[in-house]
DNA sequence: CATCGAGCGATACAGTGTATCGAAAGATAC
DNA sequence: GTATCTTTCGATACACTGTATCGCTCGATG
């Protein structure tokens, strides 16, 4: 597990096969097959590992979601795999667990009806927005390399769109608005939750 | 790409493979490559055709951003390989583009600079809730095929792990709390995210 | 009618996950 | 100490995958 994680760390999860993680052990690849019941396990196994950084830090209920939901993006960050990973089947790993428990100790003295909606909204937004995010950093990685804006990075395609008068709000919007930065945009929805929770949980 | 998307309604997202579509074309493997890059831009196609049927409905922009979240997770169920897909690549293709379009153009009266927030955080939640959904309806498929509560179908690991009073909040909640249905959980934390979103719009 | 060019597909290559089964090694019984 | 049994191990094989290469075929042009 530890050398498949070391394989995904360096050149993504495709690079990612039992034979190339048998030879880093110095193994045969049919050995695996003793510890691990097929690839699909060695995943389940890579993304417990990486919930073993994920702790909920901090007093009461909002602070406690808000540094879950850092810390997970922080190791998605780390290990951009887990973004491909992540959602993609449950999760009942020991370290996902211990994971699970440290923020539900925090929501003690949440009605305990809330706790589940709750704690489901924010993994979920937190999933799709780091998602999002690796997706737009690979596909920044991949054309330019160098150029911060993306609407010249990715292309003349988009303008040459936009320019068909086809997409108005969209252009308008693309034209217009204020482009945040990737912790901006994270932290402003998260916020958002994060208020529309309060709002419903102390009424 | 209309042949790869049956491939993957019947037998899911691994099943789709250039020869298999090629066949239910009756053209060879390499003749596809007349018309696409790879299977990569494939499966972006297959995406932006699930986009065509992504649409916001309705006045203002909490109507738009429900109907958006609600569509997409419809278009998910439809095609559960849509969740698997959704968030892993930017999409600019022409349905994703207007399926953008419609929301946004439901969005012009609200600040200019806070529309991307908004919809930004409504679709990353909407991707998250999705994947966690269809990942555990193919869990309960897998294991159990009927049983209907979860505490029971993902069998006696779960009820051991728990009883090793290891995870006592965890355990607290799975056995107190109510457990609400997908739909339910789904539309929750959307509210949570839309209500958040109008304490700070219309402030 | 001949030549050329482009579209096409058979073959090949380097991979993948995993089933099978013979060989080796370790443990047990005498 | 030897013989049997059992468990562990790994080489090989199979059915796939995506895609590069390159010779062939066929239609259009001179």
């Amino acid at each position: 597990m530890r050398a498949a994680i070391d394989l995904a760390d360096a050149d993504g999860l495709e690079a990612v096969s039992l034979r190339k993680v048998a030879t880093a052990l110095d193994v045969r690849p049919m050995r695996l097959y003793g510890y691990i019941a097929g690839k699909e396990e060695l995943l389940d196994l890579m993304v417990d590992a990486a919930y073993a950084e994920i702790r909920a830090t901090g007093d009461g209920w909002r602070e406690a979601l808000r540094s879950h939901a850092e810390a997970t993006r922080r190791a998605a960050h780390e290990h951009e795999w887990l973004a491909d990973l992540l959602g993609g089947r449950p999760q009942l790993g020991p370290h996902a667990l211990a994971s699970g428990e440290t923020v539900l100790a925090a929501l003690g003295d949440v009605d305990v009806d809330s706790v589940m909606p709750m704690v489901a909204a924010v993994k979920a937004y937190v999933i799709g927005a780091v998602r999002r995010e690796i997706a737009e950093r690979r596909a920044e990685r991949a054309t330019g390399m160098d150029e911060k804006h993306w609407q010249a990075a990715l292309g003349p395609y988009l303008q040459r769109t936009l320019a068909t008068g086809r997409f108005p709000a969209l252009a308008t919007v693309v034209r217009d608005a204020a482009h945040l930065d990737a912790d901006q945009t994270f932290r402003i929805g998260l916020d958002f939750l994060l208020d529309g929770i309060e709002a419903r949980v102390s009424r």
